[in-house]
DNA sequence: CCTTGACTTAGAGCGCGCTCTAACCCGTAC
DNA sequence: GTACGGGTTAGAGCGCGCTCTAAGTCAAGG
């Protein structure tokens, strides 16, 4: 599979790709007899796993970190565990902030009342229906 | 109170003060005889709230949106509300979205095996013990 | 009077994660 | 053979959100 394919396939683009194997986040590609990069279907399972570990925020740094560990064998095993450990705890703990704001963000808009679009509640809500407050919690903006 | 008072207690930093206010994020503050800014204590809901929907990952420039609506009183409060509405979807979104890269993660995390020290599951987890797999799972990443 | 330290401005610089440009090289189809 | 649609490289540029620098002003304390 050639550059192309592989930016349609893992919906990064070619320069992506690109950019990604010169820092380091996928492996150095093997090249066929006129220099072009030759990637095996294999690959598209670590992009996938890139795409998520960057979903979930982790930088770059790290991603190159465990890339590097990964390459380096069965030996660095526990250390890429506990480097996605740590990762896990940071975004949980990231979850945890953007719930208890999205609680105070409910009740502000709440409290702008009017235009009762009902948005269902899916998910991790916990808005129960209030009176509209606008005067007192919409001027507290 | 002075710019290097509200420094601390809103915890940005001057630099960041005068830049939010330059780019439209704080009002422009009254100065005084010697041109220092001179804050009221009102200003801190502001900044906090600003705070949150930094948290929440909303783009300045649609901070600056609201606060320019804000600005311009009552009549926009529709709009405003709409905004924070628009943007409380986006974060649903993305909380479920980590929600589900953790599920993989912990799978990913399980696979590992060893070095059990416990941690306790807080929150939004659904990790049960398992097996090692080491050779199964680990292989595959 | 002079130092100290907090303030003022305009504007440069930075870290991140891409994204794109320029100039070039290949292989295949017509 | 030549046009075309890929590919290659090194390196410049961008959008975001700060963060810091330089050079200067001001007011209070010793």
């Amino acid at each position: 599979m050639k550059i192309g394919e592989l930016a349609k396939r893992s919906g990064l683009s070619a320069h992506t790709i690109r950019y990604y194997e010169r820092i380091g986040l996928l492996p150095y590609a093997r090249r066929d007899r006129s220099k072009q990069r030759d990637y095996d279907a294999s690959i598209l399972t670590w992009i996938e796993f890139l795409g998520r570990m960057k979903t979930v925020g982790m930088p770059i740094r790290d991603m190159r970190l465990y890339a590097r560990l990964r390459e380096a064998g069965a030996s660095t095993q526990m250390e890429r565990r506990a480097l996605l450990d740590r990762h896990r705890q940071r975004v949980r703990a990231h979850v945890a902030e953007l719930q208890a704001c999205l609680l105070v963000l409910d009740t502000k808009i709440a409290g702008y009342g009017g235009t009762e679009q009902r948005t269902k509640n899916h998910g991790t809500e916990s808005i129960r229906r209030r009176k509209p407050l606008s005067a007192r919690v919409a001027r507290s903006l």
